[in-house]
DNA sequence: TTCATTGCAAACACTTTGCAGCAGA
DNA sequence: TCTGCTGCAAAGTGTTTGCAATGAA
């Protein structure tokens, strides 16, 4: 491809932003708070909830409230720039919106694989469309139990 | 098919039980309350969650309280006699199992539709297992607006 | 300077639990 | 009879909110 599209050169620089640029780049007045919390999600190799989140936080700066982190963790979530996780355990999980994936959890050890899959993906859209409506969002959550035979990684994209 | 199995028979007796035929034939204790509990989840035709079936239960009894509610469900529940559903909103709703399916949510009704795909269903698994594991449960719902077409309802098994 | 954001604590919503009395098998 | 169930109220848990002080733009 010789010429690159704006979108693309936008989403090129996106992708290279921090995400505490981010929130900045969407209007996001960005206290020391925030700041923090970016920080925060930005160095999670997890699906952490709100309270080890907190816990996170406060490693760094103790004066820090967890009203704060739930109000800009729902702000954050407004924009779209990280993502509610819902594992069944009552608590929210948040990562940073990345590609769109699903998570499948190992019901004995409460590890989360993250994977996606083009073909799931497609198969939803025409499932919805064939009932009669245009997707804009699923929620698919795998459970399951680790078996003998050695994986074949093709979908799995992460692994905590 | 000239012979019936065992558990082909069982089956077909079960499907004509009552719930709370059912939760005798589990080992429950059935109090009254619990009668009237497994009539309201009997004659849900949707998706109610606890403090709906205290209300629905409170009609026919007004001295039953949401202790016994929760606890009963929670009972039905561990004995797989129902299941918990999860729309995302903070309260758990219930539903008697009956065939497994998967939920489509409209965006704009809150109306809570139920498919179900065998071609979903293999996907699933064929996932779970090349990612190493063996499927035990998934969850998946879906969010969609409705779209002008008019539907094919190949997958759809009820709307409420 | 201005107004959104903060920390604190109280309020909230949903769910669970301790206890003494009650009732199903 | 005897254990498990009930209603009640209190406690628990995760999340939200009112308020006065603070601090980012």
């Amino acid at each position: 491809m010789v010429f690159e599209t704006m979108a693309g050169k936008k989403a090129r620089i996106k992708g290279d932003m921090s995400f505490a640029q981010k929130c900045t780049h969407a209007g996001i007045r960005m206290t020391s708070q925030r700041h923090l919390l970016a920080t925060v999600l930005e160095e999670a190799v997890d699906h952490p909830n709100v309270e080890t989140i907190y816990l996170r936080c406060k490693e760094k700066d103790s004066s820090i409230s967890i009203a704060s982190i739930y109000r800009s963790l729902s702000i954050f979530e407004d924009y779209q720039l990280i993502q509610k996780l819902d594992v069944g355990d009552g608590k929210a999980r948040f990562e940073i919106s990345r590609v769109e994936h699903d998570h499948l959890m190992d019901v004995e050890t409460g590890q989360i694989h993250e994977f996606k899959s083009q073909q799931l993906q497609k198969l939803i859209e025409e499932i919805a469309s064939e009932m009669g409506f245009e997707l804009t969002e699923h929620r698919l959550e795998i459970y399951g139990r680790k078996h003998g035979r050695t994986a074949c990684r093709c979908y799995e994209i992460k692994v905590y």
